[in-house]
DNA sequence: TCAAAGATGTCACGCGGCTCACAGTATTGT
DNA sequence: ACAATACTGTGAGCCGCGTGACATCTTTGA
């Protein structure tokens, strides 16, 4: 037994280290520190659809994301959702508890199958205390996400429907996209549910909008896939 | 004339080492760091009401506030207006622009008289590189003001106005509160624009759901100053 | 393979709150 | 002290979009 569990851990150690070295963010970090780093944190495989925390959970953690997609949102008592960004791989998240360890505020949930690496609070905190570039690093990814978050506040209350769904869709496509011979398709399984989510709308407002996109020649909806045509005609709703 | 300016120059650093001292966040900062900073610092007075920065312009600079209040907002070209925050003596603004020094995406606009420390972009940086303390506080701070605008949005999207208002005014009671007789009167010179301009709605939406609020004895509004009689009430609405 | 669950299309209805308009009141600066 | 400027109160009208209600159509999993 005793022998099991010391092999499954050395084996997850280095699994971890494997993990740790592809996160951007840990490039710079020292051997011996990721190492220590790898020795106490949890590798976890999250089916898709899987809440990660909740609002109220405790914030004793960051997780890195080493392999899928994961979706931090805003959530109601009665089920409505307001998604304030996706996730993926080589990118952290719940990364905000590091202040103060107070419980989340936000729910995280995994879109695709995905494999996190859960990293303790205070050993996180410590690494940056202990690593002025890491630290300095951490707080742009901080700033950025929040300047993201300020825009997309100022085009919740000044655009309408329009405008924000054609704004979503060309950032959808800036991120997601492929070239194909229409135009540019979002390679991204995505619901209308989930675009309404993402500009605090309704399922059925988005599916009028996207006909009306439709109409004008601004996409093609080839089954659930969305294809956009005229990325300026877009942009000028916006 | 020479005399003149170095007296001057001599003089403005002493001043400004002594405003450097009063923001908490430099506190634990070295003396000779802080030195090398006064030298380099601009002290500005601003008049209520001026701007101090605008969209487009040039993200070269963080600001600390001395005396007085700023107010930092998103603008529209047509004049319309979303408040971000304000900030008060002791704290700072205008710091996303330390990840790379894009230009401004909001507006920081004097709300009375103030005083004002302007440290270049690169030398803050400098400074937030050199003192991993300093550097983690920092990211403190960007990840608190996160938070803050999280939850914003997420009252934007969910909730009606009444619900808006009310939590608007129980903040400004926490924040700006002087208790009197009658309840907690609201410290703070404040018009109904720019309520609106905190809760993404218009003044005269404003103005009718204070009378509402009244009509309710939720408050008291004795000429141009708001008094919270049942903050109980007002929770509830939110 | 087939039922159950999930996603989309569409439409009628209603309402919260924005717009516009104007009158009255308070502040401010000189 | 008194214009000039800024702020508040109120109401009518309108409209974007959320709500609710179904009828397909697609995907999923046992």
């Amino acid at each position: 037994m005793v022998r099991g569990r010391k092999d499954d851990s050395a084996k997850d150690e280095k699994r971890a280290m494997w993990y740790l070295r592809k996160i951007p963010l840990l490039e710079g970090v020292d051997q011996a520190r990721l190492q220590e780093l790898a020795a106490a944190v949890e590798i976890r495989e999250i089916p898709r659809r899987q809440v990660i925390y909740l609002p109220g959970d405790p914030g004793d953690r960051v997780f890195f994301i080493n392999g899928g997609r994961v979706k931090c949102s805003k959530v109601t008592r009665d089920g409505k959702e307001l998604t304030l960004a996706y996730r993926g791989a080589g990118q952290l998240f719940g990364e905000l508890c590091i202040m103060d360890g107070t419980p989340r505020d936000e729910m995280a949930e995994a879109m695709k199958n995905a494999i996190i690496t859960e990293v303790p609070r205070e050993l996180f905190q410590e690494l940056l205390m202990s690593d002025n570039d890491l630290c300095f690093s951490f707080a742009c990814i901080v700033g950025e996400r929040r300047r993201q978050i300020e825009t997309k506040l100022e085009h919740l209350v000044f655009r309408d429907v329009q405008a924000k769904l054609a704004a979503l869709l060309l950032e959808l496509g800036a991120e997601y996209g492929v070239e194909c011979e229409d135009g540019l398709q979002i390679g991204l399984k995505i619901t209308h549910q989930e675009m309404a989510n993402l500009i605090g709308s309704t399922r059925e407002t988005i599916s009028l909008t996207l006909a009306q996109f439709k109409k004008k020649s601004l996409l093609d909806l080839n089954g659930r896939t969305v294809v956009l045509k005229n990325q300026e005609g877009l942009g000028a709703m916006t």
